[in-house]
DNA sequence: GGGATATATGGCCTGATGTTTATATAACCT
DNA sequence: AGGTTATATAAACATCAGGCCATATATCCC
């Protein structure tokens, strides 16, 4: 699965985001945006084929957990451009490139 | 502009990856992949705008750069999450909450 | 059991996205 | 100028994504 392309909505990084705080119901996420129960159960959907949520039935309810693996492995991706921007060497060679 | 929708695409990020390691021009980079040229300055398109590259004129070829500035927001919206996974204590009282 | 609540799924519509072919634009070269 | 090369854009098409409404499923509580 493609984490950027489930990360690509808005609402979905909102979700994201809102998990970051704490687990949270169903309900309680669709409190926080505006639109309806089932958009929000797809958004969920994909975010949980995408890896980045896991549901624990609590009762009647499904609580959403936030899983950082995707998220991790995100991080892992961007090690290779952190260079572009943690060494001024870098920027400096990169300011000479650009003007060669 | 969405970074994570410019990213979407598996063609996009392999141009991004490609750009990481030097600038190229449009046919440099139509040779990467499977897929036509206009297809490809579609592709290019969508990263211009989402500012992840930028462009070059070099007599009748255009050089593309990669410009990491939205990588760097990428990687400061990802801050929010590393204590998810760059903490043992943490790794603990997530799996006592797993668990609980 | 029966009504209420919580969540997921299916059907439908609309708009966005990705691809190809054909063509436009501009620079290069002789 | 004319032919070639490099790149972008337009048109057409198919697929996908996101939204809503209606409905199914499961749990809760009386």
């Amino acid at each position: 699965m493609n984490t950027f392309a489930a990360l690509a909505d808005p609402i979905r990084t909102g979700i994201i985001d809102s998990l970051s705080q704490r687990p949270r119901t169903v309900n309680e996420i669709v409190s926080l945006f505006d639109v309806t129960q089932p958009a929000i159960s797809r958004h969920l959907r994909v975010l949980r084929e995408a890896g980045l949520v896991t549901v624990r039935p609590d009762g009647q309810m499904r609580v959403y957990h936030l899983n950082p693996a995707p998220l991790r492995e995100l991080d892992t991706w961007l090690q290779r451009y952190r260079k572009f921007w943690t060494s001024k060497l870098d920027d400096l060679e990169r300011h000479m490139e650009e003007n060669s």
